[in-house]
This record gives structure tokens, C-alpha cells and sequence, in this order.
DNA sequence: TGAGCAAATGCAAATGATTCTTATCTAGGT
DNA sequence: ACCTAGATAAGAATCATTTGCATTTGCTCA
């Protein structure tokens, strides 16, 4: 079910940005709607080069970069070597493990009204995106 | 008076942590009591090489690296494309203009209270850092 | 004060993520 | 079937950071 409402933005997508349905982009899209959340692009890389053995990581770049900027998916910052795309587009946080590497979602939602009571530290400032990076020892690290 | 302070802490830390006072230590040392915070290791190789020319990067590298294991100074991921080295050691966060790249301070008192709130989420999960990233654009670029 | 050892340095090469280049290809409209 | 804009593959280029190694240098203790 996720599948088919991902291939359907996939599609409504590609008419609305004029992005074409390549095969490549077919691929990726399935291998993200199949992935959990959190890729970074080496793991898309990695499996759909498995069954598109010419695929290229520029063009996985390149299409998570598009999706990106399609609203499709997020680009997280979480701290480690790489970068990574959260399928999630839900206002949300994350909590990274520094044991075991996973991530855990978090919804905090009076984040965002606590900031603006210290907004005043930030004078004419415009705050654009707020984003709260937490590490620590997971459940079952602990 | 800053750097007298340093100076004593880095004494001090060479007897702690055996580490010897060399000259390259000394002036990286320096350069970065004066240098304003949030610092890359190559703003500081620039200035530093400027008065000891044999300086090699990956010795400012290993420099800075160490000192943070000392407690002297604070690794930042602020997003960028190279890691920043805070000299403030007070618990605080850090708002980044996207247009010009100025980096401000941000004292939240409550954020670790209201984590602790939301902190169900987590389950056994112990935090051990936590770090919130504002972007946007500073009061001199609205 | 000088020998010895661990730590520090410089250099260069390795690494790893990401971007750029360029020639080729192809989807989609006609 | 044909054209053309946009997409692709492949690999070179870039950039920040790390590492291996041979050499040097603080620092300690006799």
C-alpha cells in the first residue's frame, strides 16, 4: 500500500515537474518506498544497482536531490559521514544511537513554541528550518 | 587575560594528558583564544602558517581532535561542508544564516526540561547530547 | 646534564562523499 | 519513425579529513 501511494506521487510527480519516468527512477523510487526511513544514498545505491547492474551513484544523487526538491523527501543532516533522506515528511526529530547507528523517530510538538519564546535572542532573525539532533544509547544498546 | 587563562589550561592539560608543549600546539593554541568562535580547522592552518610557515594541516587536525578529547573545545556540525570548533563551552545552541554563513549563539534554558517531557518516546534510551539546528536568515540579511 | 622513550610532526598518499564533465542516449511529443 | 530537450553512465575531479611512516622533539629520570 505504501507502494502504490509512493508510485503514484512518483507518477503525479513526474507530470507535474515534467521529471520522466526512466527506468532508473522507477527503480530508485521502488527501492525507497521498500527501504526503511533514514537512507543515506550508498544504501540506495547498493540495491538498486543490484538489479540495474549500470546504474551510476551520480544519478542516485541526482534523483534523491529532485525528490528532494519535488517535497518527495527530506534531506537529514544527522551528524555521521553522510547524508541521509527520510521518506517521513511529517514534522518530526530524530534520536541517533551512537552504539548501534539506528535512528528513532520523535514527535515534539511544543518545540517549536518553546523556540519562539527565546526568539527574542535573535532579534529581526527569520528562523527557516529547526531541526533537533539527539545521540545517546538506544533501548537496546543500553 | 583570556589567553593567560589558556595558556595556564594548557599547562596544565600537557601534564594531565602527557601532552608536550610544542611550539605548533602553543600557536594553534593561540590563534584560537583570539580567533572569534565557531572556527574551521582551516581558518585556523591559515592564520597559524602565517607565523610558523612548516605547519602542516593534518598537525592542526590532530591538534584540535585532541583538545576536544581534553574538553577544551567543542566539535559543531552546523551543517556545513567542514566541521566548526566552538571555543564556548557553555551549553548553548547555534542559529546559521543560510545568506551570510554568520553563526549566533542561542542560550535555551528550557529545551533540555521539555525533552525530558517527551522523553516517553524513547523508552530505556539514555541522551547523551543534544543539539538544536536553527537555519535561517540573520537580523543585517531580512 | 644527557640518554632514551613516548609523543608529535610533516609529508604524502588514502579515503569517502559528493559533484562535475562529456559524450551518448532516450522518453515523449509530433 | 523522427526530433529535441532533458537524462544518463562513467569516471575524473574536488574537498575535507585521516592515516602511515620516517623523522624529530619534548620531557623525565638517572
Amino acid at each position: 500500500m505504501t507502494e502504490n501511494n509512493n508510485l503514484e506521487k512518483l507518477v503525479g510527480l513526474s507530470k507535474e515537474k515534467g521529471l520522466k519516468l526512466t527506468p532508473q527512477r522507477m527503480v530508485i523510487f521502488r527501492i525507497l518506498s521498500e527501504c526503511n526511513q533514514h537512507v543515506t544514498v550508498d544504501q540506495v545505491y547498493q540495491k538498486a544497482s543490484a538489479e540495474y547492474p549500470m546504474l551510476s551513484p551520480a544519478t542516485v544523487y541526482r534523483n534523491m536531490e529532485q525528490m528532494v526538491d519535488a517535497g518527495l523527501l527530506t534531506r537529514l543532516d544527522l551528524g555521521g559521514s553522510s547524508m541521509r533522506y527520510d521518506t517521513n515528511l511529517e514534522e518530526h526529530h530524530h534520536f541517533v544511537c551512537t552504539e548501534c547507528g539506528k535512528v528513532s523517530d520523535l514527535y515534539l510538538e511544543d518545540i517549536q513554541y518553546k523556540m519562539d519564546a527565546n526568539r527574542s535572542q535573535l532579534g529581526k532573525a527569520k528562523i527557516n528550518s529547526l531541526d533537533l539532533h539527539l545521540q545517546g544509547t538506544c533501548g537496546e544498546c543500553v
